[in-house]
DNA sequence: CCATACTAATTAGCCTTACAACTATTAGCA
DNA sequence: TGCTAATAGTTGTAAGGCTAATTAGTATGG
């Protein structure tokens, strides 16, 4: 560790901070979507097939930085709850592409406002400044930590 | 929501981006912790304990920012491994004192020496400057969040 | 063309986390 | 003092995340 021994203190309560915002964070909107029998899990994965529809499921665990094994789980749930679809891709027989229903629609309208909502609390108070100093920070560490991950497994 | 919209658009790649790398630190430290037989979880606790013993349970799950039921199964399992000890507190009946053994004070040195490496691996190049004002946020979001939750349940 | 290597989705099994409910004890108050 | 409320630890159950291994299908190199 050739690194500058005066940042070293300063490394150690951001991990920690980090950590903890992000496990309360989750806590909260699940506690605020509860009503709606779901999850912050499950809502990431529909907001982002809202944006992004007709990808597959390796691609959409891409998109949210998580396994492929993961998604399968949170898929079951939310096809059990007729918000989305598999179906087979006609140019990989291997592959699912995915598809929100009609049900999901107003749904996703409805989870978008309490998700904005609980994110306008949470943040409320915070200089768009060092918002985004915060976003660029946590930008870098994801892809510093997808590289460190990649070279370690592939 | 009287918030400035102008906000509003970076507060969602905010969430994510916090959302994603708290994941992926963890991964990564779970990968560089699997030699040791523990993971990050067990490692905070090896840790605060280290910097606070004789504490409670209830206590201690205090200072991790966790659940006291979370708390039970991973002193279950560094009880188990022989790192800790869980003693009857002479001041309450109900209540347990918690200690390292002989065999954890080798063990955190090295857990010390990986964490701290994998900390400047992941924030290397990011300016002191900028990781203060990440982690003066973070820890604002905590401390709102800590607010709000409490707010609902108790 | 066929054997081999890679990829998409799944399953099984584990860990961490949370909430709810339960037991034993303590504290408060009438 | 004795009843009631709160608190410390535990257990049960469930969800989300991971790795490893399986199955089915695609690509590639001889």
């Amino acid at each position: 560790m050739q690194t500058d021994p005066n940042k070293i203190e300063f490394q150690e309560p951001f991990a920690r901070s980090m950590a903890t915002a992000a496990r309360m964070w989750r806590r909260y909107l699940d506690l605020r979507f509860r009503d709606l029998d779901l999850s912050q899990a499950r809502w990431n994965v529909l907001f982002e097939l809202s944006r992004n529809e007709e990808v597959t499921q390796v691609e959409l665990a891409q998109c949210l930085g998580i396994e492929a094994a993961t998604l399968v789980r949170l898929l079951d749930g939310l096809e059990g709850a007729g918000l989305i679809e598999r179906r087979p891709s006609d140019k990989d027989r291997r592959a699912k592409t995915l598809h929100l229903t009609e049900a999901a629609t107003p749904l996703i309208v409805r989870m978008k406002e309490i998700s904005g909502a609980s994110r306008a609390e949470i943040l409320e108070g915070i200089s768009r400044h060092d918002l985004r100093i915060a976003t660029t920070v946590l930008n870098r560490i994801a892809g510093r930590l997808e590289i460190l991950n990649s070279g370690q497994n592939g």
